[in-house]
DNA sequence: TTCATAAACGCAACTCATTTGCGTAAAAAA
DNA sequence: TTTTTTACGCAAATGAGTTGCGTTTATGAA
């Protein structure tokens, strides 16, 4: 069984032809969007499907949600997987140059204080710049 | 002449019922939406009116644009005024009752060194949690 | 392996924020 | 006041993302 297939065995997902092929394409790619997809993928040219498939992956947290240069819906592979227990909570850097949305495991959130009266749940870090391939 | 009326003409911008009113508008409120606009104001129901308001105020350097909850467009008036010289490197708090979201001057983007070979040039820095009033 | 069923697919239609075109109205400059 | 420039307001367009629904497929039980 390939990786991809294992990966989708792994989170309780069932196996469709595009669904593995998307897999393997997160696992090549550092993030993705809707529209990434539909011109990466021979499967299918449908997008409800490809935003349906984006939801499950989600919700199984095989996926999480990226910052986007214009603000689309976009997604990066978890790297450590396991269930949705483990947190996110590295720096995201968007490319000025190729709109791609890296994760930075290497640097965390920031922990702040409740400040002003404001009560901080959570905290986001985004990074911009350029990246490796567009310098 | 109003306070809105002056910082219209500071920043070199026509003063029409709707622009004053505009202004005055964000004097007094935390961030604002194109639909907070509309429901708020009355001289104008028209959203093309309301949407180039906005960017006329942001190229001017007025305002600023903020994160949203829901991705939305929204501004804040900018605190210290002058031309559009002065850096944005303030943190933003996204309210997750009333999905408001504020400045938090006192609380700085952090400045992060290049690392893993990306060039970093800006980072941002956005909280949430609960607003003082939704506590 | 076959069958039943729950989930995924594919197509079309819809929603909704934002944008654009254009003729008219109103500010600012001359 | 006249001219020029910009803003307004209406309508139509755009485009990402969503939803409905009938059909197909994967999966798990018999």
């Amino acid at each position: 069984m390939k990786k991809a297939e294992k990966i989708l065995k792994d989170f309780n997902l069932r196996k469709t032809n595009f669904r593995i092929e998307l897999v393997a394409l997160f696992l090549d790619s550092t993030s993705l969007t809707a529209d990434d997809i539909k011109e990466k993928t021979s499967a299918t040219k449908d997008k409800a499907t490809i935003y349906r498939a984006l939801e499950a992956f989600q919700k199984k947290c095989m996926i999480h949600r990226v910052p986007d240069k214009d603000n689309l819906i976009r997604y990066a592979i978890c790297q450590r997987n396991s269930s949705c227990s483990h947190d996110h909570n590295h720096a995201h850097f968007i490319c000025n140059v190729c709109a791609d949305t890296f994760c930075i495991e290497s640097i965390n959130t920031p922990i702040i204080k409740n400040k002003e009266g404001f009560n901080i749940k959570k905290s986001k870090l985004i990074l911009e710049g350029e990246c490796p391939s567009c310098q």
